[in-house]
RNA sequence: GGCCCGUUGGAGAAACGGUUAACUCAUCGCCCUCUCAAGGCGACAUUCACGGGUUCGAAUCCCGUACGGGUCACCA
């Protein structure tokens, strides 16, 4: 037994899997040889991130669209800094979204276990193996040691950091490392790098194409002193075992894919693909920064849940973001999928994307006004009974009224776009329901102040004679404008125009008057079918109302 | 500060050495119209952060500067 192995055992005495035994165990993925198997890999730290969502709905499109395999690993390895359950609540928002992984930390699968916490076994075993070839040491130095140490580097002006000269525990001999163990001195397990920091490496991204960064020089850690793993050691073990062939992250990790690529060739294994998602920026006071969890709202996809968003337009928005020619293809297909879009690597964005509200909300009203009656009505009541029970109530005392209400002007090549969120359903069309309409008399309607109250019941009588309900549009509307010009209205406003003191306004005025004597407001949807879903009898009731309190 | 990535209209962005510099959102104007929501048409970068170079020709290639972002943990 050589030293490095009596090492290896004193720290690992219980691994007896090897190498071999997990390669074994994890036997190379049976896909298609195109065929991405990709990722999406939170820590359980708090809600679904917007940007979180994004590299999601990326690296599981990239893999459904080649047949390949996406997967949800729980990156639990930091328990100062878990917030427990947020692990199963990020994967829920997700469903919600219609993100499904094929593998995960809540359905399990044959790659597993999918939470880091729970492959201690792996990580040991790889570092074990590691140990006995050198590759691998114990590091005893203090928080104080390392602290000092960088302010020296900075003093003198060198890289801060664990490495070559300054990489102290390296040095030590194996007979020290044993010693300080057997006295329980705390420790950390960090990598032997052998690369050099003029060294320069070139490396392929997906996204960003051929890249030349320097080489990694630093002892990084790779196993805490509480026995995890640190992030760039688990990707190491477990991007490997589970067969991962694309990592899709977000760019901040650039700057570490030195260390991962050295990891990967030290030990000898196949490195795999790397794509650096683009992050999304916010801008703020003529800066763009990151997303900030803490202080954007939008960061939190439950944000734009509450708001009454809808997934569809969400989703929508960040494939906009995410490929630059679907907004293309959406021109030519506008009712398709839009996962029957092909999104693509190279057509990905390098620079971070301004998160653009306005063009969410454009997105949005363009989804809803495509929904057909039953559709839209079926989520925004989904929606209200989640966020706005009053409007549930509302929706559930009739279910077909309310989808009647949302069917005005929809389908066709041209419907209606009154809504870019569910929750702008209800203040749009609440006089539809007579305890607001009611409510609507208690302030004073915005009658135009030019027509005085004889007036207005004038008019009011004239349209209660022949109020025209059973007529189909057109012919309501001419009985209406019949109706006006026998009071004294022009039947159109260019006639008004040329002669305007010949009448007391035009079909517009009149019209107006009894638009807001029926919903108190002077603007309504179509209002030949807001009357026909009212109906004859509480049309007049509400006139009759309306007039009892002039 | 070191290293890395980036920079095209108010925003997102196309263009991969030769186009009047696409398209979407926003904004503005006109038209349509009983209100609203839509819809139609049009306007909106003499110029691609800036300065040099290469070339017959540059937003596209090279160099420098400026600006923005990322990263430098026993966090991911």
């Amino acid at each position: 037994m050589n030293k490095y192995e009596e090492l290896a055992n004193l720290i690992y005495p219980n691994i007896k899997t090897t190498l071999a035994d997990l390669e074994a165990r994890y036997p190379l993925r049976n896909i298609d040889e195109n065929a991405m198997v990709t990722r999406f890999a939170p820590s359980p730290t708090g809600f679904l991130h917007t940007g979180s969502l994004f590299a999601s709905l990326i690296s599981w499109r990239m893999a459904k669209q080649s047949n390949g395999i996406f997967f949800c690993r729980l990156e639990d390895t930091d328990t100062k800094r878990e917030i427990t359950g947020t692990g199963d609540l990020v994967l829920n928002e997700l469903s919600i979204f219609g993100i499904t992984p094929d593998e995960s930390f809540l359905q399990g699968g044959l790659y597993g276990p999918y939470r880091q916490s729970e492959r201690k076994e792996l990580y040991d075993t790889v570092i074990k193996s590691m140990i006995i070839q050198g590759k691998a040491y114990p590091c005893f130095c203090s928080h104080e040691t390392l602290n000092d140490m960088r302010v020296f580097q900075e003093s003198i002006k060198v890289n801060p950091g664990y490495y070559g000269e300054y990489a102290t525990c390296r040095r030590l001999s194996v007979e020290e490392m044993i010693d300080k163990i057997m006295r329980a001195e705390p420790y950390v397990m960090r990598f032997k790098s052998s690369g050099h920091h003029d060294g320069k490496i070139t490396i392929h991204d997906e996204i960003r194409g051929t890249l030349e960064l320097t080489e990694n020089d630093q002892d990084i850690v790779i196993m805490k002193s509480d026995g995890l793993p640190t992030y760039h050691f688990a990707h190491l073990v477990d991007d490997h075992f589970m067969r991962t062939t694309h990592i899709t992250r977000g760019e901040e990790w650039l700057s570490s894919l030195p260390i991962h690529i050295e990891l990967f060739d030290s030990i000898g294994w196949q490195r795999p693909l790397y794509a650096h998602l683009p992050v999304i920026m916010k801008q703020e006071d003529g800066r763009r920064r990151k997303l900030s969890k803490r202080k954007d709202p939008e960061a939190a996809v439950s944000f734009f849940l509450e708001a009454g968003y809808p997934i569809e337009g969400i989703m929508e928005y960040l494939m906009t973001i995410a490929n630059s020619n679907f907004e293309e293809w959406r021109l030519v297909n506008p009712i398709s999928n839009i996962y029957d879009f092909n999104l693509s690597f190279d057509k990905m964005t390098l620079d971070g994307a301004l998160f653009d509200l306005e063009k969410v909300q454009s997105i949005s009203k363009e989804r809803l006004g495509a929904m057909n009656a039953e559709e839209i009505s079926m989520k925004a009541y989904a929606w209200a009974k989640l966020y706005d029970e009053n409007f549930a109530n509302l929706i559930n005392q009739n279910f077909s009224y309310f989808k009647s209400i949302l069917n005005i002007e929809r389908g066709g090549e041209k419907p209606r776009k009154d809504y870019t969120k569910y929750s702008d359903i209800f203040p749009i069309i609440d006089f539809m329901y007579d305890e607001y309409f009611d409510k609507a008399l208690t302030t004073d309607l915005p009658y135009n102040p030019i027509f005085s109250i004889d007036q207005l019941k004038m008019v009011l009588n004239q349209f209660l004679m022949r109020p025209g309900m059973e007529l189909d549009e057109e012919s309501w509307f001419e009985n209406l404008k019949l109706l006006a010009s026998e009071v004294g209205f022009a039947p159109t406003v260019k006639e008004y125009k040329k002669n305007k003191d010949a009448f007391l306004g035009h079909i517009g005025d009149f019209a107006e008057i009894i638009r807001i004597s029926i919903s108190g407001r002077k603007n309504t949807p179509n209002f030949y079918q807001i009357m026909r879903i009212l109906g004859i009898e509480r049309i007049k009731q509400r006139i009759n109302k309306t007039m009892s309190i002039f």
